[in-house]
DNA sequence: CGCCTAATTGACACCTCTCAAGATATGTGG
DNA sequence: CCACATATCTTGAGAGGTGTCAATTAGGCG
């Protein structure tokens, strides 16, 4: 297992800051708030919690990165994105049914911060101002979710949705004159399980692109050297 | 197009009051909150707003169902649901990145309250009690499209995912000693564009599944007589 | 009864999974 | 530097699932 993830899945991250999810609280609160936190650290490949397990809190990724996932009984496993500092996990499963409906788990060494769930709602019903700050964070959440819905539910074919993933991609590598160079440490197998695809499929599709000179690829270095083609294969009008 | 639609898609409906969203709120937030809505009458089959449109105000449905889709620009839809009385379509959107990311279409007439966007924000920024319900509503969405990942992306074949949406249902439907009877209004197209298959596979599914005597039906009504078995299918452990 | 929509069924092609075999890369120990 | 082990990538062949096209049947409604 590589330990290095330059690539940020998604549009996960957020202000790295890891105080932006309290922002504009009252100093009283804020203080409070900081009373209720519980601090740990946690070796790589950890897992910080299993959807359908009771969600007793909510997690404050303080640093490090936290591989995000959905497992079937049958085995099967989509990646739905990675956490990075400043972002909050399992707050939707805490303000409803009680059970977590993603299964977190650290891919580098991390920090993070718990809340308890009875803790972190009696302050919350004390300090009303805080729902603010959570409201927005969870509609960024939908708004990801229904993301994933789309891409799930409309590309049809595997080649549209790793094309949408390359290009989500996109938006985080350094554009240069020959392309958009990104850093990807995810197994041809990590990927297949970002779209719903097998191993070999993902690797014949990367033949595909480099056949059709969408993309370069040496080792872990990615060049999208055509990125209005794979918009096309991606679907998008 | 069949105008009845007995049937409530997914577990979107919610309490039929329509002012569960503003429940708990004080009495002159709630009066202010009432001289925000515009109220409107809409036929069946009218969009009340498009993916992609700006989201310039919030619906609050009062009577009547509205369909929720996603569509794709090569002519794909997918079926998300049916909202009905008590619900609130477009939170997120207004609350997060001012695009709407569904469709919403009525499909029998409708009333329905409209809030402006930026009347709304104020209205938040001053009660911020509000944001409490706001995020009930906020986190039941998540949980709701976090399911749909789900269902899209770890059912691999198309009878578990047309099994899981047969056992939405018959959380609605009347038990009886034969099985669960439930009215399905839902041509097979329909059916298929809620689940992510053609219109004929859904014929041929449904072909096995009579064959195999997990469920009969009789022009819209639909017995389901071996729950277990759809479980089975559906992939639940 | 005739029309229209929806459902049904078969044929065929395409996509993707799985299994299998090998190639390449990286790291370890001698 | 070499031999070896492990992980990953690559490629081919076959099978199964599903979409599309086409033809037919069933059901609802004027």
């Amino acid at each position: 297992m590589r330990t290095t993830s330059a690539i940020h899945l998604g549009n996960l991250q957020s202000d790295a800051r890891s105080g932006k999810f309290f922002e504009r609280l009252s100093a009283e609160a804020l203080s409070e708030m900081e009373g209720l936190k519980v601090f740990s650290s946690h070796e790589a490949n950890t897992v910080l919690f299993i959807e359908e397990q009771a969600s007793l809190q909510i997690v404050l990724l303080l640093t490090g990165q936290v591989k995000l996932s959905m497992n079937s009984s049958a085995g099967r496993r989509l990646i739905l994105g990675i956490a990075n500092p400043g972002d909050t996990l399992g707050l939707a499963s805490v303000l409803s049914d009680g059970k977590y409906d993603i299964t977190a788990e650290t891919i580098c060494p991390c920090r993070i911060a718990s809340l308890d769930r009875d803790h972190f709602l009696e302050f919350l019903s004390r300090h009303s101002a805080a729902y603010k700050n959570v409201g927005r964070e969870l509609s960024t959440d939908c708004v990801r979710a229904r993301e994933q819905v789309r891409a799930l539910g409309l590309a049809g074919t595997a080649p549209a949705r790793l094309a949408r993933l390359l290009l989500q991609w996109c938006a985080e590598g350094q554009t240069t004159e020959g392309g958009t160079r990104l850093f990807c440490s995810l197994t041809h197998g990590e990927i297949g399980e970002c779209i719903g695809a097998s191993r070999e499929t993902v690797t014949r599709i990367f033949s595909e692109f480099r056949y059709q000179e969408l993309l370069e690829s040496r080792g872990s270095t990615l060049i999208i050297s055509n990125r209005r083609a794979l918009e096309i294969y991606a679907g998008v009008a």
